[in-house]
Formats: structure tokens, C-alpha cells, sequence
DNA sequence: CATATAAATAACTATATGGTTTTGTAACTG
DNA sequence: CAGTTACAAAACCATATAGTTATTTATATG
């Protein structure tokens, strides 16, 4: 898989509110079971599996071992790889905001207001 | 729309790489016709056009109208917010990056300034 | 007015995606 | 060994996506 191809399967892995809530959840509790994930959503253990499997793919997570668990790891290399093709249009972002300051400023309001994604 | 929705619309628009590339061209080249952001792919003008839409829906470009041209112009606010997203994980792929570039620099003094994290 | 250019729209096709329910399997437990 | 837990795999369905060719619309020009 080439860089543009990692690319596509990042941000494609990132454009569904589940696994982004899945990644969430990974980085706020460490590794989780299968079943604990999928505990919070309205949807079906192989829906879950689905959703892990295009992670996995992605390389947005590892699977461990421990007894029937699959434990699902956080792998953080391809959300570097998608910040730094964002990173190359900073200087067009940055002047949405102003300052860098007032990005992190908008950031906190959006996540207040938001509740988090 | 709300944000989460927004964060959908974004990262998948990005997750094709036609589409990137459009936004690469725009972001070298300031506004651009159709038939010019088509010439250098092997693929229709009317499949350009749909790639158009997906970014307009994403918020990603606007179109003007010069004659029977319609300018694309790229617009950077979604490209701010997945940045955004993005940065919450910052201390998971930080240590993939060896020498960051000026924004990571500038956003860690910033926040050492601001004595967070 | 007739024609050319730029782009959008329509109609169609093939494949991908996101969900379901059902079934299968690997590992523990009594 | 029988049952249970945790998960994966299979089969299916509806909708979305990415492309095509053909047609239509809007604007400009001879």
C-alpha cells in the first residue's frame, strides 16, 4: 500500500462518527474488548467487528490476545501521517482563526459545545 | 449539519485521491476552472464534476462564475475543524515525528506557556 | 441568429459500505 | 465432556460511491 493509499483508507477509516467514537474511547481507556466497545452503541457486536476491521485495515488499530478477548490497541502512526498531509495547508487554515492561539481557543468551544466526537 | 456530520462530510471528501489533489492544485494555483482541474486526469469531465460536488457538500471549495467559467475556490475551514480533531491525539503520534515543523513547535509553547498538559 | 465553450444534469453500471441475522469457532469453566 | 463467553464469518439487503456516455443549460462570439 503506497502513501496515497494509506491515506484514502485513514481518512475514509475516519469519516464515520462510530469509529471516530471508537478511537476516542481507545485513547481515553487504553485497550478495550470487543464486547465492551460495542457496548455503548446501538448497534450489533458484528457491526462493531465491521467497524474494527476497517480500522484495522486502516492501521488505526491492533488486535492482542487474552483468553477469548481480542483486546483492541490504539495504533497512532496513521492519524501523524493524515495531521501532517493537513499540516501542508496550515498556512490557508490559519488565517481562518487568526492566530494559532485563537485556533485552540475555537477548538475548546467546538469540544464544549460538542460534547466531544 | 452539526459538527460531527461536518467531521463525516470532511474526512470523507478527503479520502479520495482525486479530490486531494484538486485541493493540492488549489492551494498552488489559487482558483481554477473545471476543464483546467480535469486536464491532468484520465477521467471525464463530468466525474470531476461530481468529485466538485462531494467537496462543496464538505464545504472544501466555492464556486464563482467568470463568463461561462465556474472558478473553484478552496476553502479552508473544514480543513481547520479535521485539524482540530486531529490534535487531540497529538500526544499519540507526537513521538512519530522527529524535528516538527513550526505549528507543532509553536502549539507546544503555547501550552507550556499556558502550563497545560 | 448560429455556433462554440464550459459545466451541470441525467441515466445507467459496477462495486463498496453499513447494517442485519444466523452460524461457526476458539478459549475458558463447571 | 457440556456449556458459556467472546468474537469472527457468512449471507443478505439497502443505499452510497465512482465512474461512464449522452444530453441540457448558460454564456459568449462570429
Amino acid at each position: 500500500m503506497d502513501d496515497s493509499a494509506r491515506l484514502d483508507a485513514t481518512f475514509q477509516a475516519l469519516s464515520d462518527p462510530t469509529r471516530r467514537a471508537i478511537l476516542a474511547r481507545l485513547a481515553r481507556d487504553g485497550d478495550v474488548s470487543v464486547m465492551e466497545l460495542a457496548e455503548p452503541f446501538a448497534m450489533s457486536q458484528p457491526a462493531i467487528s465491521k467497524h474494527l476491521k476497517v480500522l484495522e485495515k486502516a492501521g488505526l488499530v491492533s488486535r492482542g490476545r487474552d483468553a477469548q478477548k481480542r483486546p483492541v490497541h490504539l495504533e497512532a502512526q496513521p492519524l501523524a501521517e493524515a495531521t501532517g498531509w493537513l499540516i501542508d495547508y496550515r498556512k490557508y487554515w490559519q488565517a481562518q482563526f487568526g492566530r494559532l492561539d485563537d485556533l485552540l481557543d475555537e477548538l475548546q468551544k467546538l469540544e464544549a459545545a460538542a460534547g466531544k466526537n
